[in-house]
DNA sequence: AGGTACCGTGGGAGCGCTCCCACAAGTGAT
DNA sequence: ATCACTTGTGGGAGCGCTCCCACGGTACCT
């Protein structure tokens, strides 16, 4: 099984030299037929093909990135502390989106947490080294320096949720303001009447779009929107809880509330039904996300669910457009590559 | 900022060479002073560490992994589909722990899951190739070749959950026995005399031993053991949901069930509240994992908790201790570096 | 004074691959 | 028959690093 010629200190694996031996021809031939060239006869390849299948030999992807250039490996980079990663049904459902289409290439994903100053630090050295061909970024806020990082070191780099209306990164979002709406409109038409909102981190663009929605749901149907039913929350359950404390102390008639994730909702609940309100009977409850969490919770939520397989789908082959495309930078960022896919309402008990 | 002298193709990254220039000495003593070696002059490391600041050298990790023989990166490999692998929050936990820990060091963490047999077929190639150093193996079942496949190509690695009680590869696991010996003293504490319990999938070593921990339990405190209270599961919500249903055909007077997890535990809940049983008036309920859903269940499940961030620091330690150690494999494989660590009852209000 | 030891250092040789140039052989137009 | 082009092929050069041998220098023994 092992066997022939002179092996490197490597593990006794075969190279492609030995291979090209085996096979009675140069180098060369051996790496175009790996590559997959065309510029092999088919005698020739058989003869290769048949020499690899012998020797079982794996191409050493060190010696490769260093000769090409390329490391075949992209980052999905989480720029949370990991408690906050998992806490969030989001960040893993896209993540399982990415990793089921990534199943499908060579590619390999690594993860990393940059939550703290010196894991950033870690990740801006590893960009620099350029271990990766490209990365993913989710879960960026307005102000964040590492999408500039990025562009400064033209690494391909493709965004989960828009930092604006204009990001430069090419990016793959959900159309937060039509589920928002979509949700609101709901409530409304349930009958409704005083219908609150608890928002994401508002420098989170996505959050900002599903208050606009909530918005424009209210103004669409001819009510005034009253500003002390929003509150501001942060994605947390915790949060969720206290904007939900401060909304029934402020209108203790409210009826309907439209939560920007599940998580802020599972909070909510908690502090509505502590308050004695029963759900969907007193006050109807909807959530955002469409995660675990809205099919678990009692009642089962009712929540705007996104397409995250397709986002994640969406995510690389972006990324991979942006990777196999070799024109400069700068001409590449004129064609704006933003993709916004649609959501969905899916209305379950608790409204 | 960028600058000086002849910059090859890797987008005008220093190298090695140019730093060495820079700070006027030779290669050599550059790569001594990057690597830590203590066979430098305080001097020249002074002097060799402002040129490396000034360049903004980084070290080119292919050109390491090539001449060095190592990557640097250690692999967590999943042998599910993403689908269960985000479904059950055990292997979510871990990763966070992991994570958490490896954010320490300078090793990078890759994801892979192999699910299907095209993943493990690349994995396997993967491994082949040696790209990383190490491997981190989660949910491994009896008869997974996975392990022997890791031991044939000498890779370190370290496995979640032992196979048996003999596990060959290093290990960390939690005391799957005395968990669910507690659980069940907890149950007959309360006054509990018809005790059922939810297994997992029982080629899962863990699994089986909860239910030989309940078992004990039972037996300990003088009772016998029905085996019609018994009810295998698979670790799926669906799993719990079908075996709560033949446990509460079969035995109507069953006032408490101790679930092999938290997943399992929220199936059952299910099946017991439409059945009109309230728990835990009626039937007390527990759960192991102590995760996420448990605290979000309604009522909170008393759950097993076990140490998920120790255990991921634990399996890191011992990967890194692995992969320094040189000795060949089958010096090693003499010592048995098995960790078990405690587990812990939480109580809450579902028993 | 000579010998031995060790330390800090420079730089050659290689790791296994890709890139690319050169070349042989074949093809078709002139 | 000649030239121009194409196609398939071999192999040199080089990617940026680590490993290791060899060298000069200093320190300490005989």
């Amino acid at each position: 099984m092992a066997a022939h010629g002179a092996r490197s200190r490597s593990g006794g694996r075969p190279t492609l030299e030995e291979v090209a031996a085996r096979a009675g021809v140069g180098r060369g031939t051996v790496s175009r037929v790996i590559n997959g060239s065309p510029r092999v006869s088919e005698a020739t390849r058989t003869a290769v093909e048949a020499a690899v299948a012998e020797l079982g030999y794996v191409p050493n992807t060190a010696a490769r990135a260093l000769a090409a250039n390329r490391t075949d490996a992209i980052a999905f980079v989480v720029p949370e502390p990991e408690t906050r990663f998992f806490a969030e049904p989001y960040f893993s459902d896209v993540l399982r989106g990415v990793g089921a289409e990534l199943g499908e290439t060579e590619m390999q994903l690594l993860l990393i947490f940059a939550g703290n100053d010196r894991r950033r630090q870690r990740l801006a050295q590893y960009l620099a080294a350029h271990r990766v061909d490209g990365v993913l970024l989710v879960s960026v806020h307005a102000d964040d320096p590492l999408p500039d990082l990025l562009t400064q070191l033209e690494i391909p780099a493709v965004i989960s949720g828009r930092r604006s209306a204009d990001e430069a990164l090419p990016s793959v979002d959900s159309d937060n303001f039509a589920g928002a709406h979509s949700a609101v409109e709901h409530l409304l038409g349930r009958g409704r009447t005083c219908i609150a909102t608890i928002t994401g981190r508002l420098d989170v663009y996505g959050a900002q779009r599903r208050l606009d929605g909530y918005r424009a749901a209210l103004t669409d149907a001819g009510h005034r929107v009253d500003e002390s039913l929003v509150a501001p929350g942060d994605f947390t359950e915790e949060g969720g809880r206290r904007a939900m404390t401060e909304l029934l102390a402020a209108h203790p008639g409210v009826d309907a509330v439209f939560a920007g994730s599940d998580v802020m909702a599972a909070g909510a609940r908690q502090v509505l039904r502590e308050a004695g309100r029963r759900i969907p009977d007193d006050v109807a409850l909807v959530g955002f996300d469409d995660s675990a969490i809205a099919r678990h919770m009692d009642p089962p939520l009712t929540s705007v669910r996104q397409p995250i397989e397709e986002m994640g789908r969406a995510m690389i082959d972006l990324l991979l457009a942006e990777i196999a495309d070799d024109r400069p930078a700068s001409a590449r960022r004129l064609e704006h590559r933003q993709l916004v896919l649609p959501t969905e309402l899916v209305e379950r008990a608790s409204s």
